[in-house]
Parts: structure tokens; sequence; C-alpha cells
RNA sequence: GGUCCCGUAGUUCAAUGGAUAGAAUAGAAGUUUCCUAAACUUUAGAUGCAGGUUCGAUUCCUGCCGGGACCA
């Protein structure tokens, strides 16, 4: 039983005894930094049970807990508030608690799987800074999830096949000349990306010359020779026409490629890729088994639809007249077969856009109808966008920041800094090479980190790159400097296996009162899918450590019982440091 | 037209219905004989508007204004 846990269960002991009042579940909440004490009892609602005044129920109270507690040691009341001063002995024996466990806060795993989906890219483009926000998120709350006793299962669908990529292989048929990464000297995304791009400006020029010649914009957009190339390969894609494969696979095994390659940089991984060109043909088939089942229906055209009216929703098309899927279907078929691949799991959770809510709602809906019990369990990971402060990422306008070049530039900003503070004059190329970055990714992560995932956010490339203040370099930093100190206690003769102290410093209080909530915030932010919740925990927990570290000069203590809570404390907060930062995939230093 | 989300210091973000709304940054002023000053200390600054529910509303409800997304 933890703290809380424990002062709670006494608190209703004492309203039993002192107004005869059935079990009551109390509210109990951290005392605001004004006053003194630790938990504060919310007094306010209990005076109906107590029949008094709000001040006098809680003095009851607090007197109550002195006498029949050891817990308390003393406390005040401000209006309604009862404000605790729990013993130091007690805090003692919580940081001697969690001293003794091995791997502090982390639930071990009990059999519960889940399965979590991030990236899913298109193959016709780079990844960008939406998708950095998408990746991190994602494999933040898959380690979350790993830390609060689940397995995870971490996947995403590559959207391989469809007019996207054909656009690109028409272009290159046509003006490539066979140009290839090796020959290029460009990553593969880029290079098919260049051809999407100049796809785009052909086709452009060719609606305009149909127009000026007397077509109609609606005529001159399908008869543009450039798009009906396109169509065309992706008529003969859908016929396995063998060259078309080929062509197919090889621009996409270029595109795999450089995705390699900036996974790797983002410090992302998958367990397990699925493939639409893979998945989409098994989504027909379930729609298919669906019409039989009555779940949906077909329209005159041949088109079939699911009725979601009685749902609050519309109609919304499976198959297309002409048999072709939509998005919906094969995001049927991967759900079926995941299903199918890992049949433990319990849930999936799908870390995507807002812009798709909609989207996700009518997944959902439309596989309970089809009978699979797990869809209630399934959750869209819905994150806002990452606006920049010129407004809104377009393609069109050439806005888009791109994921390869975002990462340099902070790495190398992260270098110059470091260079300017003189921090690298007794570290090897390579130890400082991998310190630039740690802390060029780490300052990243944690921007993109800090914010709600549920709400839109403003990329400032100024600000990003900012190492003080509310970053992950100001928590590297101070991991490093607890790291000296506990390099420089190692060549001490110092005990920290047996503390043993009467009386604790505020800081040494309010550290061990935050390390104690560790567990519960890694529930928390498993709860509400949010790194934010961990961001913002340890942000605090550093913040507390500078100040504890600037007030008390640890080795300048002659006591050694209490130089051997000091390290002891320093540590465990550097572990909680490093630990916490893992769960965002932010990697600390030694040194910085 | 329908559905949904968001409006908090100059700026970027916090605040399970609770106390005098917290941080960071930019601004002003300080701290290095001492474990790393990427730190610490002090200072100034905000809930879009109007109602309602409540002992208590940034939070819940209604309307309006402003921004965004989705579905046709």
């Amino acid at each position: 039983m933890n703290l809380d846990q424990l002062l709670k269960s006494k608190i209703e002991e004492a309203l039993g005894v002192l107004f005869d009042a059935a079990k009551t579940s109390v509210q109990i909440q951290p005392t605001n930094a004004e006053f003194e004490g630790s938990h504060t009892l919310v007094c306010f609602s209990l005076t109906k049970i107590s029949k008094k005044k709000p001040e006098e129920t809680a003095e009851l109270i607090g007197q109550w807990l002195i006498e029949n507690t050891t817990l308390v040691d003393r406390y005040n009341v401000v209006k309604g508030f009862l404000n605790l001063v729990l013993d130091d002995k007690v805090w003692v024996e919580v940081f001697q608690s969690i001293l003794k466990e091995g791997n502090y806060g982390v639930v071990p795993p009990a059999g519960k799987e889940i399965m979590v989906e991030y990236s899913s890219p298109n193959t016709n483009k780079p990844l960008h800074l939406g998708h950095l926000r998408n990746n991190f998120l994602g494999w933040s709350v898959a380690a979350i999830y790993e830390a609060a006793g689940f397995i995870v299962h971490r996947v995403q669908i590559i959207n391989d096949r469809g007019i996207h990529i054909c656009k690109s292989m028409a272009a290159w048929k046509l003006f490539g000349n066979g140009e290839n990464p090796e020959s290029s000297g460009l990553k593969g995304d880029k290079l098919v990306g260049k051809y999407y791009v100049e796809f785009d400006k052909v086709y452009k020029k060719e609606i305009t010359d149909l127009v000026a010649k007397g077509a109609s914009q609606e005529q001159a957009e399908k008869e543009a020779p450039i798009m009906k190339l396109a169509i065309e390969l992706l008529q003969k894609w859908e016929q396995r026409d063998a060259d078309t494969i080929s062509l197919w696979k090889m621009m996409n095994g270029w595109v795999y490629n450089g995705f390699e390659a900036t996974y790797q940089q983002m410090g992302v991984q998958f367990e397990k890729l699925y493939f639409e060109s893979e998945t989409y043909l098994l989504g027909k088939e379930e729609v298919l088994k669906g019409v039989e089942q009555g779940v949906f229906f077909k329209k005159e055209d041949g088109s079939v639809w699911v009725d979601l009216t009685a749902d609050g929703l519309d109609e919304k098309v499976l198959l297309r007249s002409d048999g072709t899927s939509v998005y919906m279907t094969q995001d049927i078929g991967t759900a079926i077969l995941r299903f199918r691949d890992f049949p433990k799991i319990s849930k999936q959770v799908y870390t995507v856009g807002n812009e798709q809510e909609y989207h996700f709602k009518v997944l959902f809906l439309i596989l309970a109808k089809l009978g699979y019990t797990w869809a209630k369990e399934c959750f869209h990971l819905s994150y806002g966008m990452v606006d920049l402060p010129s407004g809104k990422m377009k393609s069109r306008e050439g806005t888009v920041v791109d994921a390869d070049d975002l990462m340099a530039e902070m790495i190398e900003e992260a270098e110059k800094q470091t260079r300017e503070l003189g921090k690298i004059d007794e570290m090897d190329e390579g130890e400082a090479n991998d310190l630039f970055e740690m802390i060029g990714i780490g300052a990243l992560k944690f921007y993109l980190l800090k914010v709600d995932p549920k709400k839109r956010m403003m990329f400032n490339p100024n600000e990003s790159i900012q190492l003080q203040g509310h970053t992950g370099p100001f928590i590297q930093y101070t991991h490093a400097r607890i790291r000296s100190i506990v390099r420089k206690a190692a060549t001490m003769p110092i005990k920290r296996d047996s503390i043993n102290v009467d009386a604790l410093l505020p800081n040494e209080q309010k550290l061990i009162s935050l390390l104690s909530i560790y567990p519960t915030r890694i529930q928390d932010a498993a709860r509400d899918y949010s790194p934010s919740v961990i961001a913002g925990y340890v942000y605090d927990l550093a913040k507390e450590y500078n100040q504890f570290y600037q007030a008390i000069p640890i080795f300048s203590e002659n006591d050694q019982q209490k130089l051997g809570l000091r390290v002891a404390l320093s540590e465990k907060v550097g572990e909680v440091l490093s630990k916490s930062m893992k769960l965002l995939g932010i990697r600390v230093p030694e040194r910085m």
C-alpha cells in the first residue's frame, strides 16, 4: 500500500469514528507550495457527513490523525483545506522502500498484450515533421504500456499501392533516364518524392495546355497524358503486369531503404510491417462476406455501402461500383489480419492524426457490426496537427519540414552550442558525436512530446533548438550532474544501504515525494495515452533536483548518515530521470 | 448545411470541479574560492464575451464571437 492509500484509509477511519460515517471516499491533493505540508484534504464536501463547518471538520480530522496515527507530525487549516505535514521518518521509510525495489515504477508483464500502430506513411514522399510527432508519440505510448505491464507489439501499415505511387512511377518512366539512388546520390525516398513532384508539375502544365486548346477543366484533368499513364500503370498493377510490378517493387524498395535510415535516426523500430498491397484483398473478401451476412448492402450500380444512420453517422461506401477498394476496405482487412497474427492482443492503438477521427469511428463500428468483439477495445490515438509560425504545412507551398533535414539541423545546432560552452574538451570524438546526437534528437523529441497529444501544436524552429529551460537537454544536463556526483561518491567510503536519519530538509522531502509518485504517473500516462504526463513529471523532478543541488552542498556534510542519504537520493533521482526519458524515447548522457 | 476540436501572461505550453491560475521563453535585477552557470534566486505580466449549475468553474451546461478539422 502506498502512502496516499494509507493516508486515505486512515482518514476514512477517522470519518467513521468522528462522524459515524459509512465508508466515504475522500479527496487528497498535493499541498500548494505556499502552505506548509505535502498532502491536503479538501473538506468542503465532508460537511454533509460532519454536519459542521469546513474549518471545524478539518480541525477534528487533523487532531484525530495526530492522536491515532504515526503518520502526521502536524497540520494547519486554511479555509476548508487540511494541510498535513507528515513525520520525516515516514518519508525516510518511503525512500527506503523505493530503494529496495528492483525496477522501480515498472510493472512486470502479466500476459496482457496490445498492439500499437504508428508512422504508416505513403510511399511516394519522404517523412516530414508531422510524421515525427506521430512516430515519437507511438513509440513512447508503446514504451509506457510496456512499463505499465503490457506486452506491446509495434507495427505499421505501409500504403504501398495506389495512384500516388503510380504517379511517381509514371514520372520516372518518362523523365527518369534510369536514375536510381546510387547514380543520383539521393536517398531513395527523396528520389521517389522528386518524381512525385515532377509528376505534379508536368500534370499541371498539361492541364493548362489542354484548357488553352479549348478543353474544359474537368476534361483536361482526365485527358492529361501523364495522368492517363499513371492510371494505366495502376490498372496494369492490379492485373499483375510483370514489368509494372517490377518497377513498383524497385521504386518502393528505394523508399524503404530511405525510410529505414530515417527511422534509425529517429530511434524507432517495428516488430512487424503490414503492407496495404497484402491486406486490401482480405478487406474486399470481408466486405463481400458482410454483404452475404446482410451487414452491408449493394446499390444498383454494384457499389457496396454500410448504413450507419442508426449510429448517428451516415452511409459510407466500402467498395466502388467498379469493385475497387477504398481506404476503409483495406483497414478492415488489416485489422482482422492483425488479430489473426496476434490472437492474444486485447486491443489495437492507432496513432493517426485527428483529421481521421471520423474514419476510425466508422472503422470500429463496422468491425463491431461484422461481429468482432475486440472492436470496442480499439483506440484511435488521435493527435493534432503541427503548425509552423507561418501557418499550416503545405506541400504545394513548399513549407513542409523534412524529417531528415530537421533532425540533422538539430544535431548540428546541438554541436554548435555544446562546443561554444566548451563541454567536450575532455571527450574523444566518438563520445562527443554521440552527445551531439543525444542532445539534438532529445531536444526535438521533448519539444514534440511535452504537449498533450490531442492538441494542435506550434513548431517554432528557433524555440525547438533551444537547450535551456523547459527542454530535453535541461533534463539531460541534470542527469549528467547527478552522474558526476555518483562517480565522485564511488571513490569515497560512503554508506548508502543503511540510511537512518530522523529529520529531512524540505528539498529532500520534496524529492522523495516526487519519486514516490513515479509509478502512479506511469499508470496515468498509460490510461491517457499521453507521453506529456511523463514529460511533465520528468521536468518537475529535474527542476526540483536542481534546487536541491543548489541549496545543499552534498560532500561538505559531515554526518555520514545524511551524506549517505543525499548520495542515494541523487542516484535514485538520476535513475528515475533516465528511465522516464527512456519512456519518451530520449537517451541521457553521463557527461555534458 | 451537419458533426467534432480548440480560444489561458508578448510568445509556447500547464492546471482529476478546489486555495492568491503554474512553468518556460522574451523583459528587468542578482548568484561562480564551493559536487558541471545548458543551473539557481528575485521581479513584472493571462482564463475571448454573456448567462447558468455549484459552498466553489479555466474545467460542466447554453448562447455569441474567433480559429481549425471532418462529412457531403
